[in-house]
DNA sequence: GGTTTGACCCGTT
DNA sequence: CAACGGGCCAAAC
């Protein structure tokens, strides 16, 4: 599995609980940076063998994705929370506590 | 092999 | 401060 996506795939597992990470991040982690559409689309095409926390991605303004996609922002944020994130009363994620750090990864 | 789309991002109006 | 458009990249049709 070469493609982008794959790539992808393996970027989001590695997201730790309790953080959240950017398409851009993912992107980036991918190999290409500008290719942040990519991966919301590569996830909505994900096997669903695969337990991606697609629930810790999210856009760069920490702002969910749009309901119908895990069936409501509401479950998503609940997701989340019981993670230990935190979120804006914006209901946005705050992302200055929560925004993935890939420093060293493997 | 060209066209369309898509869970985005950034700048401008 | 909110809305609109253009740009990027990669996969599906």
């Amino acid at each position: 599995m070469d493609s982008f996506n794959a790539r992808v795939y393996r970027a989001v597992a590695k997201i730790p609980e309790g953080k959240v990470a950017t398409y851009g991040l993912i992107a980036g982690l991918a190999g290409s940076p500008r290719a942040s559409r990519q991966v919301g689309w590569a996830m909505h095409g994900s096997p669903r063998g695969l337990r991606l926390p697609c629930h810790r991605v999210v856009n760069r303004t920490g702002a969910l994705a749009p309901e119908g996609v895990f069936g409501g922002r509401d479950v998503q944020r609940a997701m989340l929370e019981a993670e230990g994130v935190t979120f804006l009363g914006d209901g946005r994620i705050d992302m200055r506590k929560h925004l993935w750090e890939p420093d060293v990864e493997a």
